[in-house]
DNA sequence: GGCGCCGTCTTCT
DNA sequence: AGAAGACGGCGCC
């Protein structure tokens, strides 16, 4: 399915009903127009969606089971688990995980992710607040942890 | 504060 | 094997 907003449409793959992917356009530079999003899902995944722009939490729609390696899989899993407006480091994450030393490869693992904005992996830092990178480009990062007041 | 170097761990060539 | 990456820490200007 697709949702529009003011900043592109965001592509989600689903599978069996389950969310197996997601896309978003990519942006090296945040657009002039604010950004919106087209309202009308009733269905739990475009409801999602919409809720994460605003900010809120909101239940997580089924997922289908993403691909990658053990170590990427612990590292979702973990980021998977913070709520809305709440931000964590590549080190804490690397920690949780079991390796302290890590961060670099959980910033890698991040970078692999295939649902952002499902996996919200917009809220992850690095260690002295530096905002690190994201797949689809920065604005979108910026305007997530915004929208969280998690800046 | 800003820049560069080295250590660390996983993944891609 | 070798290189690279969404890191972290330390030393230096």
């Amino acid at each position: 399915m697709e949702i529009e907003t003011t900043w592109g449409s965001i592509v989600v793959e689903l599978l069996d009903g389950k969310v197996a992917g997601c896309t978003l356009p990519f942006l090296s530079t945040q657009p002039d127009q604010p950004f919106s999003i087209a309202n009308g899902g009733d269905d739990p995944v475009s409801a999602f969606v919409a809720a994460v722009f605003s900010g809120k939490n909101a239940r997580l729609p089924a997922l289908a089971e993403l691909k990658g390696t053990g170590f990427q899989q612990q590292v979702w899993r973990e980021i998977a688990k913070i709520p809305s407006g709440q931000i964590k480091t590549y080190g804490e994450l690397a920690a949780a995980i079991g390796s302290p030393k890590a961060a670099r490869a959980v910033g890698s693992a991040c970078g692999r992710n295939p649902v952002p904005l499902f996996i919200p992996c917009h809220r992850v830092k690095g260690a002295n607040a530096q905002l690190g990178g994201f797949s689809a480009g920065l604005p979108w990062k910026r305007l997530l942890l915004e929208v969280e007041d998690a800046t």
